[in-house]
DNA sequence: GAACTATACGGAAGAGCTTTCCGGTTGAGC
DNA sequence: GCTCAACCGGAAAGCTCTTCCGTATAGTTC
């Protein structure tokens, strides 16, 4: 039903371009705002303004595109922070990744809650891709005993995305460290904390019994 | 200090078409978004270009005047409703018209959350303006007994307008129904409650020794 | 109520951005 | 190496925003 007959790939040049303005609108997007001129990226990116617009027919494809991006991205933080670190340290990398994602779309907030249709998919592609990431480095964290078992995925991306909702009077800074409080909130006294921040001295409660 | 000689007063056709343009500007946002044309805003309110800029020089400045009005109306109307119903009923109509206020910035919400400095005073605005009316109704509705005394007018404006925060698989009425929730939460088992809907048979517990 | 003046109006013109379109170019398969 | 579909770049058309200035009018004074 859905496989009709692939016509053929994409040429090479054609991928080099798309993520070429994606890569580039990325920056201009962070520097500019969402509203930078079509211009400013094709030049960035090293392309015509046909180019841009043969692949992102509405600027809403665009931001959409960067915005997946930049999840996929952080989705993908996971499992290499996961070899990389314990289960405890890379819990707190990936939120650091992942607020720092928050703090960029910053720019692109307004566009996302303007209703457009174009980013009705968003939030679930959001929840999709981070969900289960976040939901192995808890299940980790929690089998080796650093944390607390009482909190799921979904819930904490919520929280931590509502903290670093934008206020008024706080900078950008603000939301990362109120996620890092969170995030410390959770763990264990009792559990392996980060290193160089271990909380209260231990309380004899039977170890990690791993 | 800040009292220089007062030049003159505004002449009249000047406010007749600064109200016709706000009063257009609010009909076309929500209609079109707040990225609507200016024609399209000119065109309605039966003015030329040149007026709308001379009024409102930056969009913003048009944005703001349209918020700050609808802040105005519902905060007007709580000394009427007070007038026309009795505390509960003021009360519950008066929420209402709030939650209708926090929905129609739909379009403006992702202005307002920009982060551009021009809508810096508007939460300032919006509290200074509403926590007053609110605390009045909820003062006389305490009196009468009808209400739990111990929630801050402040406190429940923001909780109502979390409420009323877009969820995206949610469609607008939500928060209303959510917001009504909440309300009714507040109100006394034992006191008068909203005609039609009185909640749950009272629960001897000392009734209120106010 | 007539004259006067500061204030305000409307819309044309200028500037900039977006989007379309098409001749020329290039990657991919044979 | 040849062929063709896919792709590229940038000129040009179409919109929108913003400024500017000649004209109109509300408010004031006599």
């Amino acid at each position: 039903m859905t496989d009709g007959p692939v016509p053929r790939r994409r040429r090479a040049d054609a991928r080099r371009n798309v993520d070429a303005l994606i890569e580039a609108a990325r920056k201009v997007f962070d520097t500019s705002g969402v509203d930078a001129p079509a211009k400013e990226i094709t030049d960035l990116a090293g392309v015509g303004v046909g180019t841009l617009y043969r692949h992102f027919p509405q600027r809403s494809d665009l931001v959409k595109a960067v915005v997946e991006t930049g999840i996929d991205e952080v989705a993908d933080a996971g499992p290499a922070l996961a070899g990389a670190y314990g289960p405890g340290e890379a819990l707190t990398r990936w939120i650091d990744r992942y607020t720092e994602l928050l703090g960029t779309k910053r720019g692109l907030a307004s566009a996302l809650h303007s209703g457009d249709p174009a980013f009705a998919g968003l939030p679930g592609y959001f929840m999709q891709r981070l969900g289960p990431t976040l939901a192995a480095l808890l299940e980790a964290a929690v089998t080796e005993g650093a944390l607390r078992d009482d909190v799921g995925a979904e819930d904490l991306l919520h929280a931590v995305a509502q903290l670093c909702q934008p206020v008024p009077g706080r900078g950008p800074e603000h939301g990362r460290r109120m996620a890092r409080l969170l995030v410390d909130g959770l763990r264990r006294v009792d559990g392996p904390g980060p290193p160089g921040r271990r909380p209260e001295p231990p309380i004899a409660r039977g170890a990690g019994s791993s």
